[in-house]
DNA sequence: AGGCTAAACGTGAATAAACG
DNA sequence: CGTTTATTCACGTTTAGCCT
């Protein structure tokens, strides 16, 4: 509760999942069924980062607030940590500087960054952190933001929130050209994609690159391109109809149940819970998994 | 000063029931 | 029937509050 809560002038939602290559195939005749239409898409595609989302506001090209999504609709000000940030720009490059613009995008540190700290931290007895996201979190809530500028963080810049005094982009490579032009980092690896089978080679080329990545990614993400059809397309609940998360292969590991228990929820509802021998997988360690949806744990095994 | 615990938050996943 | 909402849950980190 030492944060101020922000309301977030457009709501800042999810992405939904895809698996495998069927799904986004499927994803990709969801659009353009939508779209009533047989042309080919073009497809905006950029690593998915594993970091957490943020959107940086600035008045007449002052950076004057940051955010974190907190429920989508209301998050917390974590401005002076922002500021910080080596690679977040203070005030934007250029001229024709709206007079308010929503930069979002996704925090983030580097594996090298995460490495050295960690060494750091070795050699002050501290504790370790466990895996880059955790420690981008934690990092980004500090009360005292000078803890936050020791930490080895960056941004990458994925999109526009409000926008007010300039016409918004007529796609999304026009807007990562224009925030890159401004001065905020955009991936490199972002790339104009015609077509579902051009995402699927994009989707490969990148998976045999992801070791090498300076950074952790646990996907990639692929966004219709055109504003006009992403404004044709809208979105659900949580999450636009235009844009799809393909998540790469869950790790796994093979673990024992030592026990089951069941739990009483605050509702009063009974949930059982599977005590396992602790396993590290996938960067954290799992030592209980819910059986509240024991047929899907039968059917696809549990996925971290 | 250090250890421990509860609670908050961020991210992610899943189901049932309600909605349109 | 597909979408949305309400619940339930996992783990890692920080913080507050308590205890030793």
């Amino acid at each position: 509760d030492k944060f101020t809560q922000v309301t977030h002038a457009m709501p800042m939602l999810s992405l939904d999942n895809v698996f495998d290559e069927a799904e986004l195939t499927a994803f990709n005749q969801r659009v353009l069924d939508r779209l009533n239409t047989d042309d080919v898409i073009t497809y905006a595609a950029e690593p998915k980062l594993d970091g957490l989302a943020i959107s940086i506001r600035y008045e007449n090209g002052l950076l004057l607030q940051a955010a974190t999504r907190g429920d989508g609709a209301v998050g917390e000000d974590v401005t002076e940590n922002v500021r910080t940030i080596r690679n977040v720009p203070l005030k934007l490059h250029g001229k024709n500087i709206p007079q308010v613009v929503e930069i979002r995008g996704e925090i983030y540190m580097p594996k090298a960054g995460f490495e050295k700290l960690n060494q750091q931290r070795l050699a002050n007895n501290e504790k370790l952190f466990v895996n880059p996201r955790n420690a981008a979190a934690g990092s980004l809530r500090q009360l005292d933001s000078s803890v936050t500028a020791s930490r080895p963080l960056a941004l990458f810049c994925y999109g526009l929130g409000e926008l007010q005094g300039m016409e918004r982009p007529s796609s999304h490579t026009e807007a990562m050209q224009i925030i890159s032009e401004w001065g905020g980092a955009v991936s490199p690896d972002t790339q104009q994609l015609k077509g579902v089978d051009e995402c699927l080679e994009y989707l490969h080329r990148l998976g045999e690159r992801r070791a090498s990545l300076s950074y952790e990614i646990d996907g990639v993400v692929f966004k219709v391109d055109d504003s006009r059809l992403q404004e044709r397309l809208g979105f659900v609940s949580r999450a636009p109809r235009w844009a799809i998360a393909y998540k790469f292969p869950a790790q796994e590991e093979s673990t024992q149940v030592v026990d089951i228990e069941v739990q009483v929820g605050r509702t009063g509802a009974l949930t059982p819970v599977a005590r396992l021998q602790p396993v590290f997988v996938g960067g954290v360690t799992v030592s209980n998994a819910t059986l509240h949806n024991e047929d899907e744990v039968r059917r696809k095994d549990v996925r971290t």
